[in-house]
DNA sequence: CCTCAAACCAAGCAATTGCTTGGTAGGGTA
DNA sequence: TACCCTACCAAGCAATTGCTTGGTTTGAGG
């Protein structure tokens, strides 16, 4: 007897990609099993085929929808007209908000970008990357020009540590536990911008 | 006494670990298949067995090894006199170098971990885990205790952050590239102890 | 009552997986 | 010569993989 909640709406399609998003996360693409899914989600595992083409597909959908609204949000920032640090500020927080909101698909994206991204389907993925690195490098760049930021820095080196700071987060960050996906933010900028190293140093 | 080929020592088996190694960095190790490694080798998979008891004992080897030498590492420092702010720097030099000389080991490390953890055989990676987490916060509180560190941080936040950017650059970090592992530590210390916000800001 | 579509089941297939088994080539040693 | 030992091959097995196929249930609409 199947009753599903027909109060939530959005149909049995989306539930099974959250479902799919959730393993994935958990175990990795590759590794989980369109058994695993099937089993959780309540139904054998050839009925999966009934909702999707394949379970590439599935990720695909899921990564995609992400980076969409992801990239939707960066773009809503650089528009508008805040100096650097402030665009800073909210890229980050952006970001952190991301890991907040939909932690599996960022780490989807973490842990299987890279060898998905070698095949021809998903090279949205390198292209997003590129595009995200492009974002990062104009505001840093306009972040020393400007001198809000240190002149001695390597830019280059600065983007991957924030990228990778920032985005790693979704290891440890739990949605709904102690620390607000704000007050991450709050620290995190105040380390960044200022360091860990006493002031009176 | 077994002298094979006495220029290339070390013998058949670390070759193989060796190769097996890479693979498992570069694809994960669950996504590496026995018949891979054989093939990267010029063998066949069975023959495999005649040096290793599984696939697991292979990643079990790599890994408590690497585990042991870096732990070794740690321990030299903490046994120093040093004051905290200098042990702290040693230990994150230490761990980009660590990247450079074993990019392999902590590739696997930073990806399979965690899955491998859930196994008993691999009890060991959460112990180290443990004795990691407390290096780090002891170090990182006897510098706010000292006044060498800012006294107004999350130092459990820190600690995170830290961990995860350190270990994280081997994503990017190519040993034998521009920039030296020595480099990099340097302009994360600064980032980190200072900051990237200009000081007259 | 009939139709139809959405959602699912039951069964299985071809490929791939880790691993086993029995054998062999070849160099060193007695 | 006879005997090992190390390193490998050749073949294959049981389990697991993604996916296919044809059929069944269920509820809404005509």
């Amino acid at each position: 007897m199947t009753v599903t909640t027909p109060a939530t709406n959005g149909g049995r399609r989306t539930e099974l990609l959250r479902i799919a998003a959730d393993l994935f996360a958990e175990k990795g693409f590759k590794n989980t099993t369109v058994r695993d899914i099937a089993e959780a989600a309540g139904i054998l595992s050839g009925s999966l085929y009934h909702h999707f083409d394949s379970k590439e597909s599935m990720v695909d959908e899921i990564l995609s929808t992400f980076q969409d609204e992801l990239f939707a949000g960066y773009g809503e920032v650089l528009a508008s007209d805040d100096d650097a640090r402030t665009k800073l500020d909210r890229v980050v927080r952006l970001s952190f908000e991301a890991i907040d909101r939909h932690p599996a698909e960022v780490a989807i994206f973490q842990n299987d970008a890279d060898h998905l991204g070698s095949f021809e389907r998903f090279g949205y993925l390198a292209e997003r990357g590129v595009q995200s690195r492009d974002i990062w490098l104009t505001l840093l760049n306009e972040g020393v020009e400007t001198g809000v930021l240190r002149q001695d820095l390597d830019v280059h080196l600065v983007y991957r540590f924030i990228r990778d700071t920032v985005w790693v987060a979704v290891r440890w960050y739990r949605p709904g536990g102690e620390l607000s996906h704000g007050a991450v933010a709050d620290q995190y900028l105040s380390i960044l911008l200022e360091g860990i190293a006493s002031s009176a140093d």
